[in-house]
Order: structure tokens, then C-alpha cells, then sequence
DNA sequence: AACTATACGGAGGATCCCTCCGCTTTGCAA
DNA sequence: TTGCAAAGCGGAGGGATCCTCCGTATAGTT
């Protein structure tokens, strides 16, 4: 999806599609079916749905722009024509409306997790998942820094990026660890804040490019079962 | 003042004991103390110096006891007991406020590199000069945020603290690349983010305080030579 | 004591977050 | 259709923060 055709959330019709893997990855794909399907929630007006879409699309758009942080809630209600308590009304807090906002993708992402669970070697798929984990993140600054801090909490912010991000971490790296593939002390947790931190950390990759393949080439050997 | 006889800047006298270590500690060494030296600047008024005291005091405090973010700089101006203008001829922007609170502190850690860099194990240096940066930063994350976001721009800000850490980590570092104890592709402005970067991403310390140790043992284990 | 360069301090402009509440619209039912 | 209550709208406004500007006060010198 480029910049132009905006193509929030409320695009994707459904999954449906059975996903190979092993028992992780079943149970991992379970829960990523479930957390997906509880859109619809309770009846719409009209007019709030209509809000509701632009709001999104407002949001998508400006994010894609500049960072999602670097954006006020003000101004993405001013772009999407509703005035700031509708936003407020459908995003109590910034954190509802990035959920919101990269929900699909971030499901997307769980998907291709499901795919690298059935792959023949778990080493290589880790450690593509934890490539493919950066350089989603790579432009999500916020929604990285809103993930990294309610991690370890139960809170109820996020929790359909947190679980698809953290069941699919999890399984991989269990799949590495049961074949001796990978340290058996290392938590998904600690992965997944190795990898976001790695993020935080980088400026919107200027410079050598090539910071972020090294840096996590690091994370990658320092994970081999010693 | 109260949080039990603060410390800040101008307490320190200056260094003038010599530090052992090869070439590149005596470098690193002697960037240090030209840059600890550049205090005085120009002569104050009275007042001026005094107020400039008060207010690093207070920020010391301040930042010790809440996070170094978390406070603003209006209550450190009016726990300091001086008006908010005057912070800001002192202090442009809250770098500078950093910069002067740590400055010493910074320059501490630095010794402490220019030990390590004659430590016997290369590698061993290296992997305890890393804990220690990152026990450091641990308690410092508005630091570290700003750290991390001039690491590699040539900006006037924060001099002092992003000399001191880079040539502290780039000496070590190499020192460990020569012995052949570290990969040679990777550079100090990585592993400064990824250590910094661990920081980041950890909220403030909390759950399993074993999770930094384990990340860190990761990141070394990944440094070594392949 | 007079005087001027310095320094003080806080009012105020700008931005942002979020809440509250009077007005408007929708969708249903008579 | 028409009427109406519930649902939704929108923006004024309070609170917080950052930072600038400029009239007033003071230190240090002549």
C-alpha cells in the first residue's frame, strides 16, 4: 500500500486461510484469529462511522507523513473535518487510535510469523523475524515506544499489537530454544526489547544504513546457544 | 537544597593524576581533560553565579528524585527560588541543564574507561565497561534519549557527555578488535546504541532485574569475533 | 554617589492534552 | 410523515509546558 489510497484498518475483510505449523504456531495463530475478529463491537450511527473512517484515515495519513509521534491529535482531527472531542469520543487516548491505526499491519506481521513457524530451520526464522520485527517497527516510533511500556504490564492498552508481537516472538523463539538453537535463558520479552530498543535507538536510520543489519547481526550471534 | 548534600558540577576540583593505558587511552584520556577544563568561560557577576549554583542544585535534586524527565524546568526554576527567565539565560534548553548536572558525573565514568583500558582481558574491559555504561544510563534516560538522538550529528549539544562516552567506548573497543577478542565491522556509535538502547527500552527497571543482565550477556556474546 | 552593562523575573504567546456540556443529527416508532 | 429520545458532535476552556521578550533591579566600576 503506497502513500497515496489511503488504506486504514477497516479495509481488511478477513483471514480464514489455515496456517501450517506446528503446535506454537497453531496456538499462536488461534489467538491472532481471535484478536482480529473483535471489530465490530456494537452497532454504529451512521454518522459516527462516518467519523470514525475519516478520523482513521486522517490519522493513517499523517503518520505516514511525518512520525506518529510529531503529530498532534489536534491537528489529525482538524485534517479528518471533526472537531477534537469526536477523536476524543473514538480514540480515548493516543494509544486507541495507533491500535487503530496499525492493527491490520501489525496482524499482517503476525501472519508472516505463522509462515516462519512452519520454515525448516528455526534458527534462520528467528532470526528473520527479529528482521523483519525491526524494520516494521523502523517506522512506528511511537507505537514501539507504546509497546516497549506496557510490555510487561497487564494493561489494556494495545493489546492486539502486544499479543500478535509477543505470541509470535515467543513462539519462534521457543521453537529455536527446544532445538537447541538458541540460549534457553533469554525471554521473548528480552527479544523483543533487544530488537525495539535496537529502534529506539536509531535516529529514523540516516546515515550508514547499514547500522541496523549490524547491530542486529550482534543481537542474532549473542542468541546462539552457547 | 536537602536530598542529602547534593553534589553537582561545580564541586569538583580538577583531575591531574596521570592514567595508565596504551595509545589509545592516553588520546582518549587527554580529550577528557580538555574537556573538563572549559568551565569558567567568563567571568559572572556575583549574582549571576549565584543563581546559576542554586538552580544546578535544584536540578540535581529534582532530577534524583523523579526522573530526570518528569519534571519540568518552571519547577525547577521555582524550587531553585529564581524566575523561569533566569533559568533560560543559563540553561537555553534542558540539554544544557543536562550537560551541566551530569557533566561531572560523566567525566567520572570516563576515569573509570581510561582504568579499564589497561585492564589485562581486552574483552573482559569491554564487556564491563558496557555493564557499567549501561548501570549508568539506567537512572539517566532523559540523558540517554538525548544521547542517542546527537550521536551522530555534529551538534553543539551535550558535547562533554557524547565525548567522554563515544571515545570511552570507540578506545575499548578497538583495544578488543586488535586482540581479535571483538568483530571488527562493528563501530562504537553501534554498540553505544545498542547499550543504550537496551536502556530505552526497559521501563524504568521494574519486574526481573535480571533482564539487563541477560540482554547485556546477549550483546556480548554477540560481539565476539565469529 | 553616579552610572552602565548585566542580570532578574514573570507576563504572555504558542502548543498540546483532555474534559465537559449545550446543540444537532439519526434512526425508530407511531 | 412527523415526533422524539438517544447517540453523537464540536469547540470552548482549564491545565500543563516550552520558550521569548522587555521593563525593572542590581553589581561593580569610575
Amino acid at each position: 500500500m503506497s502513500a497515496t489510497e489511503p488504506t486504514p484498518a477497516s479495509a481488511s475483510p478477513g483471514p480464514g486461510d489455515a496456517v501450517p505449523g506446528g503446535a506454537a504456531a497453531e496456538a499462536a495463530a488461534a489467538g491472532l484469529e481471535r484478536l482480529q475478529s473483535d471489530r465490530p463491537e456494537r452497532e454504529m450511527r451512521a454518522d459516527a462511522r462516518r467519523n470514525y473512517d475519516k478520523l482513521l484515515a486522517a490519522a493513517w495519513a499523517a503518520f505516514a507523513e511525518r512520525g506518529s509521534d510529531e503529530v498532534s491529535l489536534e491537528e489529525i482531527a482538524r485534517r479528518a473535518g471533526v472537531g477534537i472531542g469526536t477523536l476524543y469520543r473514538h480514540f480515548p487516548n493516543r494509544q486507541c487510535l495507533l491500535e487503530a491505526v496499525y492493527r491490520d499491519q501489525v496482524v499482517a506481521l503476525g501472519g508472516r510469523a505463522a509462515k516462519l513457524l512452519a520454515a525448516e530451520s528455526p534458527a534462520d526464522a528467528l532470526a528473520e523475524w527479529l528482521r523483519e520485527l525491526v524494520v516494521f517497527s523502523s517506522t512506528k516510533r511511537s507505537l514501539t515506544r507504546e509497546l516497549l511500556a506496557t510490555l510487561e504490564t497487564e494493561s489494556s492498552f494495545l493489546p492486539v499489537c502486544k499479543t500478535v508481537i509477543g505470541q509470535s516472538t515467543s513462539a519462534l523463539l521457543q521453537r529455536a530454544q527446544q532445538t537447541g538453537d538458541a540460549r534457553a535463558d533469554i525471554t521473548g520479552s528480552d527479544l523483543i526489547r533487544l530488537a525495539q530498543g535496537m529502534i529506539m535507538a536509531t535516529d529514523q536510520a540516516p546515515g550508514s544504513s547499514g547500522e541496523l543489519d549490524r547491530m542486529l547481526s550482534v543481537i542474532v550471534a549473542g542468541l546462539r546457544a552457547s
